[in-house]
DNA sequence: TCAAAAGTGTTATCCTTACACCCATGT
DNA sequence: ACATGGGTGTAAGGATAACACTTTTGA
């Protein structure tokens, strides 16, 4: 007989906030310690395939339990279950189990409302805190050619294969005049934990020589905050699968009140793409699809001209296919 | 502490074969007869934490047992865990145990090599057994408008909204001049398996009313053959991934053969997409991502005028940003 | 000579991108 | 008047879809 596995699930809860994309964290128990880590995480919590009817519904307890939010919109992401590469220890259900193995299941969520909360430890935290170099809003980060392009290709360079790991470096951190390709969090967020450049992988690395340090301490900003355990590598599949999905499935509206001016709804793009975007055209891929509907009225409040208030017209879900939005992207401003 | 719960890993394992995209299948052992299963299955096994270092590493074993056939390129498609809906009921390793949930973790893998087969029990099937309405390429399937429409509108028609219920089978399944979306292969079998015209639909009913029926016996061919467990589930998450990446990755390419005519290519992109599509205009979209390269040698036996062979530029993969490839459908052939 | 399959040319149309510009409000 | 953000016009270039057509083999 198989020995067990237990299975956690994990959530990447996406909201923009005053024009920041934001994700829901909490601070969990340390297992050490027993006080709250010094590290953020995810929403999360142990399956139990007795109490629970399914993953979603489970999930969805866990976040309300841990931050009091409600989850809207929800989508399986990934099955993490390597040993190693951050994997918690079986420090599920209370107790540690050290023949047990964690095997995560990763979730997003996608909400309009980034509510104030009041539970404690819970906390919206912006994504580029976890990621500065995916913000390209105000033009290509200085973080890449600063500190990540001579790190990574000091590594690459001590690689068996220094070519191959050099021309991948160059690619998904577009050095040397490639091109951005924003879609590709997940693939640059290993490269970095590959290189050891994500301070998550010196703490995986000191645990597997059995040392069992806590969480990491000391780490370069610029390099982004990590996480407790595997979740920001969790949160980098989430941000890599909207940034691919707003272009081919209306998800973008998950993240918008029910009124908004076209203005809103590109600063959400935006946020979510990384991208500055050419309002112009961008306003023109809108009404293209006809996804919207302009409700004749107006708000005032834009510091300029009032702009129109629109509603998506998410009746046209189960009446024609429908596609997402273009991404008309500005050249570098 | 958390009841345990096994992990099972199934394999679709996809191939293109004298011009038909096949996934290879087992026989599995029938849990209470303890003989061959009269309907086929995916290649699958449980996940042992303490054996398997990866879930990758596990299946690459299972497949080889069973099959005797090794993987290449592989991928995640999806972790099943509700309740019902075609879960197996903790039939893994060997050992039937009542309190144990079974959550399946499906992969995609894509093979050049449709090699025969020696292995009692393993097989090469064709998808479009298990989908008969899912292959377009001779035109419009006529099942659609003698079987599942009148079918899936009476059933709409019994529902709590029946405008909604129409809309969604009208859509899904290309009725009354709506256009067919090749991509949603999983939709519209979850659709039919909701409106019970999955055979396995009856199956799980039986099993939830505790009366522990066997496999179906008897089914409609129309309505695609079932397969054992939630299998074909899986089948139709792995086609509905793989016909939407071959449009943005350039997976195609892990079907065919090191050197390959044109015409073959566009034979395998219509088998896995099942749509036929116009010649000359593929043979542009493929020049125009310049991912193939020709060798300047020629395939004489076509039955026609000699073919060009050309081969994948597999070293671009790492050299720039490579998108798959679009499909110039033909219109209504 | 004809069938069969490979392969090329060309056009109308649509979408994308970029640039220039006008509009309505607050101070 | 002018700053600020909202909103429109338009033309060049590229991708797509559809049509007609030529080329090279085997029977």
């Amino acid at each position: 007989m198989s020995p067990s596995v237990a299975i956690g699930l994990s959530a990447v809860v996406v909201a923009v906030k005053d024009g920041e994309a934001v994700a829901l964290t909490v601070r969990p128990e340390d297992q050490r310690t027993h006080e709250a880590s010094a590290l953020r995480g995810l929403p999360s919590g142990p399956f139990d395939p007795v109490e629970h009817r399914t993953f979603e519904l489970a999930l969805r307890d866990f976040v309300t339990e841990q931050t009091g939010f409600e989850l809207g919109y929800v989508e399986q992401l990934y099955t993490f279950g390597d040993k190693g590469r951050g994997s918690p220890r079986a420090e599920l259900g209370g107790r540690v189990d050290q023949a047990a193995r964690v095997v995560s299941i990763g979730y997003l969520a996608l909400t309009p409302r980034a509510a104030e909360i009041a539970m404690p430890g819970a906390a919206w935290v912006p994504w580029p805190r976890a990621f500065p170099w995916e913000d390209w809003r105000q033009g290509r980060p200085s973080v890449l050619d600063a500190v990540i392009g001579p790190q990574l290709k000091a590594w690459a360079a001590a690689r068996p294969e220094p070519a191959a790991a050099l021309a991948r470096a160059r690619l998904l951190f577009a050095l040397d005049g490639a091109t951005w390709n924003e879609e590709r969090v997940l693939d640059r967020f290993e490269l970095l934990y590959e290189a050891g450049l994500a301070a998550e992988a010196e703490r995986d690395q000191a645990r597997a020589r059995g040392e069992d340090a806590g969480e990491p301490a000391g780490y370069s900003p610029a390099l982004g905050e990590p996480m407790v355990s595997d979740h920001r590598r969790i949160l980098a599949t989430g941000l890599a699968r909207l940034r691919g999905k707003i272009k081919y499935r209306p998800v973008v509206f998950e993240l918008m009140p029910s009124e908004f001016t076209l203005s809103e709804l590109q600063r959400t793009v935006e946020a979510i793409s990384g991208l500055p975007l050419h309002k112009p055209n961008f306003r023109r891929v809108v009404e293209r699809t006809a996804l919207v509907e302009g409700l004749g009225r107006q708000r005032v409040e834009t510091g300029g001209r009032p702009a129109e208030l629109f509603r998506f017209r998410r009746e046209l879900l189960n009446a024609r296919p429908v596609s997402g939005l273009a991404l008309p992207a500005l050249r570098d401003g």
